[in-house]
DNA sequence: TTAGGGTTAG
């Protein structure tokens, strides 16, 4: 039996109490409990090898107990060994073998084991169904299996077949199984509206998640988190607030998570705080997962250092937790701090994402370290075997159409061919406006007209470039046909933060309690800019009241002289707002942090930290 | 024995 015996090598160090009474753990109930309690591989091994010494693993019983908890523990190869010793394994020690491999993420050797399963002859149940959908791709040749067995109609089954469909995207399929559930309970639900979720539908989430009577904290988070995710982030916030209201609901970890990534989207750093506060500042250890959370909510609420810190404190760093603080130094425009962290990774064996690609090659992009980038863009497919996405061509196109190399990203976007979608010409688009290039940019709008792929954003840019040059019918012509096509520009929003309220502001806004004010303080500031303006482009008057002049105005009233005033914008900032901003920085002496759709500007004393690079 | 939740992204 030796052979098999996963005991080789067992460190002797902790022992589990089993040493400590011998004849009360000859008896298998109290093994089988032992077992149950068992939470490591070593304890585990310890009880295995009690058992092989007593001549207890054949025992039907606790041999299945301990397959069970060898995968549950993570050693699912431990698993196998004891199931392969098993005489005649029945429907039980199948269903405990799949769900060991499901549970490990062996999805194929979770079906393998089904069909030996079949095979022999050894009827799946009601719980083998709902484990082995988990790991399958063809749902529905499951489904019939269901059918045939006459299990079709079992709670568990259905729950998991809801959320099977859902989660491959057959959301139709799901709700049908749904509606045919005899009696639905929190859980199935729960399940059908993570699958809305999944699919983007936080209405028909939301729906199904007010018609829950008997509420628990994860259907919470999947409502939180849900909103969290689909850019919807005041709305997470205001679920938030009533969870911490309820006297039942008691926010977790996963709560906390949705909560910091919705602070993170609104730039509510005070909010972002109290949140961290909640779940305890002074933690002892904070896992990856939180703090990646959290790295990226101080980052994003503008406070680099807070990220850096809370970096420094995880113990256990994955690549996650790089990404999100190379992404931090990226938009905050530390390229070099970036590249290192970076460097630092490979030097710790943490190998890069995709991801990871992404936030470097931005980095660079906001700094103009064309050749860095170049070098990094090669090298993810030569050194790392990671095929560039769509993204990473995104990146090129803004580092390289940025500095000026207008030709080279186009050619970039010709390369990929009928891959290249909208966003990607958009961002070319966007850099033919900012270098003036009109026949690029006509040569781009016309072939996205002619695909039909022509948003608002499109014509808009092309507008823009048209008024710049002073081409006063251009301008005409894209504002008729954006009209025509009954499409309307995306409204620029910007939000601050003042007491721990968030205010939020469109352009030419008037909806604000203190809006007399506000627009006493903005008549100054565009008489200052005025004052100040040396030449540039004729205006349209409605930059005057751009959202974000009209959140600093606010700023200004509303916070006490010298304090650091910081905004939060859905769009990129305009170039007469930039100029604005810095220009009010050095008339207050104030600090003034404007974050906008790619990165942060710090100005102070009328300098950006972008350099006017952006 | 079995079913629902979580961080990074142009």
């Amino acid at each position: 039996m030796s052979s098999i015996s996963p005991l080789a090598g067992a460190a002797p160090a902790t022992h589990f109490p089993i040493t400590t009474n011998k004849t009360k753990f000859q008896n298998p109930d109290n093994l089988a409990i032992l077992i149950d309690k068992a939470k490591t591989i070593r304890h585990l091994r310890q009880i295995h090898a009690f058992l092989i010494r007593r001549h207890l693993h054949h025992d039907r019983v606790l041999n299945f107990k301990l397959l069970r908890s060898y995968s549950s523990a993570g050693n699912v190869k431990h698993s196998v060994s004891l199931f392969n010793l098993t005489q005649n394994p029945n429907v039980y020690s199948y269903t405990a073998i799949i769900h060991g491999h499901v549970i490990n993420n062996l999805p194929k050797q979770a079906l393998l084991f089904y069909i030996q399963m079949l095979t022999q002859e050894v009827y799946p149940n009601a719980f083998t169904l709902s484990t082995v959908l988990k790991a399958s791709n063809s749902i529905s040749a499951l489904h019939c299996h269901a059918h045939k067995l006459g299990i079709q109609s079992n709670a568990y089954v259905q729950t998991s077949l809801v959320d099977v469909y859902s989660r491959t995207g057959d959301i139709l399929s799901a709700r049908k199984v749904f509606d045919k559930m005899p009696d639905r309970n929190l859980v199935s639900l729960t399940s059908m509206i993570t699958g809305y979720i999944k699919n983007g539908d936080v209405d028909k989430a939301k729906v199904l998640f007010d018609m829950i009577e008997d509420e628990d904290v994860v259907s919470w988070n999947v409502m939180i988190g849900g909103y969290a995710q689909h850019g919807h982030p005041n709305e997470a916030l205001v679920l938030f607030n009533r969870m911490m209201k309820s006297t039942r609901l008691k926010p977790n970890e996963a709560t906390m998570l949705a909560v910091f990534s919705a602070c993170s989207q609104i730039g509510a750093l005070e909010s972002g705080r109290w949140a961290h506060s909640y779940l305890g500042y002074n933690a002892k250890a904070i896992n990856a997962r939180v703090g990646s959370a959290l790295i990226d909510m101080y980052s994003k609420c503008g406070s680099l250092e807070d990220a850096k810190l809370v970096f420094d404190w995880i113990k256990s760093k994955d690549v996650v937790v790089y990404n999100s603080m190379i992404m931090a130094y990226a938009i905050h425009g530390f390229t070099r701090d970036a590249l290192n962290m970076f460097d630092e990774m490979s030097e710790r064996s943490l190998n890069p994402t995709n991801i990871t690609f992404i936030a470097v090659l931005n980095a660079c992009a906001h700094s103009g370290f064309v050749s860095e980038g170049r070098a990094l863009f090669n090298s993810m497919k030569e050194n790392y075997n990671i095929q560039p996405k769509i993204e990473h061509y995104g990146c090129m196109v803004n580092l390289l159409g940025r500095a000026g190399k207008l030709d080279e990203a186009y050619e970039l976007v010709k390369s990929i061919g009928d891959y290249a979608d909208l966003v990607l010409y958009g961002t070319l688009l966007g850099k033919c406006r900012l270098h003036n290039n009109i026949f690029l940019a006509e040569k781009i709008v016309e072939f996205l007209i002619e695909r039909g792929l022509a948003t608002s954003g499109t014509y808009v840019l092309m507008s823009n470039i048209y008024a710049e040059l002073g081409y006063l019918d251009g301008v005409a012509r894209m504002r008729a046909m954006m009209k025509q096509n009954g499409l309307q520009k995306e409204h620029g929003c910007s939000s601050i933060e003042v007491n721990n309220e968030v205010h939020e502001f469109l352009a030419g806004d008037v909806k604000h309690p203190r809006s007399k004010e506000i627009y006493l303080m903005l008549d100054k500031m565009n008489n200052w800019a005025k004052e100040n303006r040396t030449g540039g482009p004729v205006l349209h008057r409605s930059v005057e009241v751009h959202s974000e002049k009209l959140a600093l105005a606010f700023g200004l009233i509303s916070t006490k002289p010298g304090s650091t005033i910081k905004v939060v914008k859905n769009l990129r900032v305009c170039e007469d707002c930039h100029e604005v901003i810095k220009l009010i920085s050095k008339i207050t002496g104030r600090k003034i942090v404007m974050r906008d759709r790619n990165r942060f500007h710090h100005c102070v004393d009328g300098l950006c930290s972008c350099g006017d690079y952006w």
